[in-house]
RNA sequence: UGGGGUGUCGCCAAGCGGUAAGGCACUGGAUUUUGAUUCCAGCAUACCUAGGUUCGAAUCCUAGCACCCCAGCCA
């Protein structure tokens, strides 16, 4: 198969610290990395970017990747996104080392948040939502402590004591970090650390704690508790990296993980943020978490991308810290490239025309011979039927064709791909001038072998009208019409939603198939022939219509051209 | 006007002081019973800009410019 996951894989700056670290001897030789989603949506692409880096260094190093859930919010979570993350991860190719949830160690985060009180470097603070804010300050200006910062220790201890009892209610007190008020980085304004959620059931530790630690408090202890060596996360966390360090300082934290960011993956005609995603998702704007529109790897896996494809995707892109959109072209060359290798062909036409053979028995019946894949012998061959009645695709033919047209024309000469070259000698037209039928004529001499004495250069795919089977077609395009529906949004100070393509499904319930296809299971992949890839729908039921999923159109340079 | 980042071909991305990898896209051409695939060729005297250091700079220094992120009791 074409599994690049085998290859080598590309170097990048992060692989080039591990490098360095493990030529130092740092870590004791160790490599640990983590994949840390949060239980609040369906994983995407760019999440398989992650996955793929952190499982990908675990692999080639020798080390371990364990899968942890940052789920220290419940009112966002669900169990539902633990599951689909689990599938997704899997699907992807990957072996977790350990499976854990950051609520794994609030009984540990709790202890820790008492040692900082008694080390005097954290505080329970009264002040409000709106206060809180004020007393931060802005970019550009300092914030000034909280009235409640000088604390006794005793008194921290008695308060988070109740907050963990559930005396107050929500959003009346919180635990602060002490640091620096005045600090230039916002972060480190004395963030907090802990909250109280009152009434949030939580999918891993019910109704156990009513207090909940943040993520820059949680996330650090959880990488250093699961000895995690380097810490990989997305850029915008750049900025939290100094609070990261500062939670192990303080606890003089036996192991203190690297934390290194990468800058997230952007791609073209779609959108990456889960807050979008999910929107899209909750008004209905696509057809749930993996409709094959979305970006995300339950839909693309319905859609009929293969996990290696994704893969391929990954490290193809590279990883760096710039800012970056990448095309889809490039995905679609990943997808293609795999699936030119391992899809089977067959026929199916799209917009059927029928064609008469007025020259062929019209009772007759003949079983020709078509190979599964041109280039791979092994895939074997199986039988189509022709008879004097088929379908060819309205497309090719055309009564009055650009030049360069190598389809059927009045009169011209066609290959029918694996059968005969046949010949249009009439047109028959309903009344209002839609062509209804062809009336075409066959050459005998032409199975297999080119006619002698002149050439005939277009193939075209068919399916016998007596034999074809229907099913439904849905043809996918791009989500948005623009690049970037962010920036776009933003610039025209539009919502991302003005920008949704409506043409971005079109369902084809006209489309007649050749009868191999009658016995696809769910998620099976095909070529159909000059069309592109499809695949059958993962929720097409047994014994209903079948439903094929369109993946990716094939390359065609005919329709890019001007003609 | 604060802090943190980033700027190499249309898009991604190597490069780490010795004279611009690769992939995608694009453009030619060959082969082809998929206008697919495959193959072959082309595609940055140039690395945000301006100075400087050096025999030599995308790489070092200085000063600018542009873009991204940060003021959740989200992650």
């Amino acid at each position: 198969m074409n599994d690049t996951s085998n290859n080598p894989r590309p170097s990048n700056f992060i692989r080039q610290i591990i490098d360095a670290d493990l030529a130092s001897g740092k870590n004791g030789s160790r490599v640990a990395t983590r994949f840390p989603p949060e239980p609040n949506g369906y994983l995407h692409i760019g999440h398989a970017k992650s996955i793929v880096l952190n499982f990908g260094i675990a692999q080639d190093y020798h080390g371990t990747c364990n899968l942890r859930f940052d789920d220290t919010n419940p009112a966002k979570e669900d169990i539902e996104y633990v599951e689909s993350i689990k599938q997704d991860v899997q699907w992807l190719g990957f072996k977790w080392t350990h499976l854990y949830y950051a609520s794994d160690y609030f009984d540990k985060l709790y202890d820790f948040a008492l040692q900082l009180i008694k080390l005097g470097k954290a505080y329970v603070c009264d002040l409000s939502f709106e206060q809180m804010r004020e007393y931060r300050g802005t970019l550009t200006q300092p914030g000034k402590d909280s009235p409640y910062r000088n604390r006794s220790v005793a008194e921290n201890l008695g308060l988070f004591d109740r907050m963990r009892k559930g005396e107050f209610p929500d959003g009346s007190r919180v635990l602060r970090a002490k640091i620096d008020m005045a600090s230039p980085n916002i972060n480190l304004r004395d963030p907090t650390i802990y909250r109280i959620k009152k009434d949030a059931e939580h999918h891993q530790t019910g109704s156990k704690w009513c207090i909940y630690p943040m993520y820059d408090y949680a996330h650090c202890l959880s990488d250093m508790l699961e000895g995690i060596t380097h810490s990989l996360c997305t850029l915008e966390f750049e900025d939290h990296r100094p609070l990261y360090d500062w939670v192990l300082d303080v606890l003089k934290a036996p192991c203190h993980p690297q934390q290194i960011e990468f800058s997230r993956l952007n791609l073209e005609y779609t959108v990456m943020s889960k807050r979008k995603l999910t929107e899209l998702v909750q008004k209905k704007l696509v057809d749930g978490w993996n409709d094959p529109r979305m970006p995300t790897i339950a839909g693309l896996r319905r859609r009929g991308f293969t996990p290696e494809s994704i893969r391929d995707f990954c490290l193809r892109i590279g990883v760096t810290k710039a800012d970056n959109i990448v095309e889809m072209s490039l995905l679609e060359d990943c997808i293609r490239n795999d699936l030119n290798e391992r899809a089977i062909r067959r026929m199916a036409v799209l917009h059927p025309l029928k064609v008469l053979i007025t020259n062929y028995p019209y009772d007759k019946v003949e079983r020709l011979t078509a190979a599964n894949h041109p280039q791979k012998a092994e895939f074997g061959n199986r039988e189509i039927a022709f008879c004097a009645e088929i379908f060819i695709d309205r497309n090719d033919f055309m009564e009055s064709p650009p030049k360069g047209f190598k389809r059927l024309i009045p009169g011209g000469e066609v290959r029918l791909r694996y059968g005969y070259v046949i010949r249009c000698d009439e047109v028959i037209k309903d009344a209002g001038g839609t062509v209804q039928e062809l009336h075409c004529s066959y050459d005998a001499a032409t199975l297999g072998t080119n006619p002698v004495g002149r050439k005939v250069a277009g193939v075209i795919h068919w399916v016998s009208a007596r034999h074809a089977i229907r099913a439904k077609l849905r043809l996918y395009d791009r989500l948005f019409i623009v690049p970037n529906p962010d920036v776009q949004g933003s610039r025209e100070n539009k919502d991302y939603t003005a920008y949704l393509n409506p043409d971005s499904l079109h369902i084809n319930s006209v489309a007649v198939l050749e009868p191999a296809l009658a016995n696809a299971k769910p998620q099976d992949r095909f070529q159909f022939e000059r069309e592109g890839y499809f695949c059958l729908d993962e929720q097409s039921p047994d014994g209903a219509p079948l439903v094929f999923n369109r993946t990716v159109t094939l390359r065609d340079t005919w329709a890019k051209s001007d003609k």
